[in-house]
This record gives C-alpha cells, structure tokens and sequence, in this order.
DNA sequence: TCAAATATATAATATTCTTATGTATATTTG
DNA sequence: CAAATATACATAAGAATATTATATATTTGA
C-alpha cells in the first residue's frame, strides 16, 4: 500500500530533514532510496517533488550543497548547514506534537 | 502555537470524516469550532479551505447534506452517505498506518 | 547489446490552499 | 441602542506545491 500524495506533502521537508541529520550527507536519489527502504515501499518520493524541495531548501539556507564527480557522473551532496539543525529541530518537535493531536482527535470514540 | 499549513493540508479531510462519524451531522462553522476546541487552537480551519473540501466531499457522494434554518439564517448540514463511511474507515486506517511509518522514521537514531 | 538501474533536472499542468472579499443574521457589551 | 463580535455560508484571485512527462547521461548485468 502506497500513502496518499495528500500526506506526504506535509511532511516531505521534514523527513528530508530528518535523514540528512543522521547521515550528515546525502544525495537526492540516495534520500528517495533510504526513504524507500526505511518505510518499505509505503512512501515513494517522485523526483518532480524531492528536487525542487531540496533546491528550495539550499535557497533558504537550510542545507549546503557540494557537487561530486563519481566517475564520470555527477552527483550533489546536501548537508545541513547550521541554521538547518536548528530549523529541523523545530520541524521534528511539530511533527511530533502534530501527530500526538492527531493521535487524540483520532482517539475520540462515539457518545 | 499554530500548526504549519502544510501538516494540516494532508489531514483535513481525513478530520473532517473523522468528525462526521462521531457527530453524524454537522455544519461548517461547527466543524471549525469543534476542531479548535479538540486541538487547543492549535488546529484553526479557514474557510477558504473548509468549504471547497466539503462542497468536493459532496461532489464525490461521500457526504450528503440539508439546509435548515435557524431563525433566518441559513446552515447547511454534512452527514455521511454510506460510502463515505466505507472511505471514512479507510482514511482513517491509512492516517494511523501513515503515523506509526513516520514516527519509526522520525525514531531513528545516529549511527 | 540492450534493458534496467543510477542520477539530476525542468516544464506544463493540475491541485489545493491562502488571503481577501462579499453577504447576511444574531448576540453581547459598553 | 450602537458597535463590536460571533455566527454562517460562499467564492475569486493569486500563490504554492505536487504530478506527470520529458530530457539527458552513465553504469551494470543478463
């Protein structure tokens, strides 16, 4: 089962910015990879959505980014710049609260 | 504090369904209040966002309404049909599923 | 050798929300 | 009793963001 496209809007920065905080360093089909794997295919980035987020991203300051040659390919790397650990410790601890409403408003049983 | 727009954007359906199967018939304007009341405020819906959600859940046949008047002034209804019970349950099991994904990811520790 | 996987990127389109506006009635407070 | 606030619905213009499709190029494995 695939999750809705609706909601993973919501929360594609902040998984973003979740994964390249544990792994320093990251490139775009590496996160739609790890991503893939760590929810077992249930949430599935499409590049149309992940590269414009990651290059709206590095425009806000929130991620660095250096270009790599493996081989002949090219490959960019984005990392959190300084501002960016704070900003998804802020991103992290709503996504957490969000979700404890949710849990509750879910919760509510009939009268 | 306000929840970001974006968290609230792949939810809002699934609130409003859920709301519907508790209270089996409401207005917009309750539906707002209700929200609020649940959340703390931290949840406020817009018009401009409730309306076209409703006017598009009744579109799909999942909500059905009724207008009654108060006095002289005009409410409107939502209940769910039959289907939109069905698609209710479904929504609801997806939201949970999708919530026990992202609290694993959000989990995962530093190497 | 050729298909699949790896890797980034953008453009046209569609969707959906934000913000603002509009209309109107009802109630509370100074 | 006037003004402010709350109730109640609705839509339109613009903004934001994702979908889908396309483009390009390399590498790997059958």
């Amino acid at each position: 089962m695939l999750y809705s496209s609706e909601l993973i809007k919501g929360t594609l920065k902040t998984i973003i910015l979740k994964l390249l905080k544990e792994n320093k360093r990251m490139y775009g089909y590496e996160i739609t990879q790890t991503v893939k794997e760590l929810t077992n295919g249930k949430i599935q980035l499409t590049e149309g959505a992940l590269y414009p987020s990651l290059h709206a991203l590095e425009a806000e300051g929130i991620v660095t980014t250096e270009t790599e040659y493996i081989g002949k390919r090219v490959r960019k790397y984005y990392t959190l710049s300084a501002a960016g650990k704070t900003h998804t410790k802020e991103k992290i601890n709503e996504l957490v609260d969000f979700m404890e409403t949710m849990r509750f408003l879910l919760d509510i049983k009939p009268a």
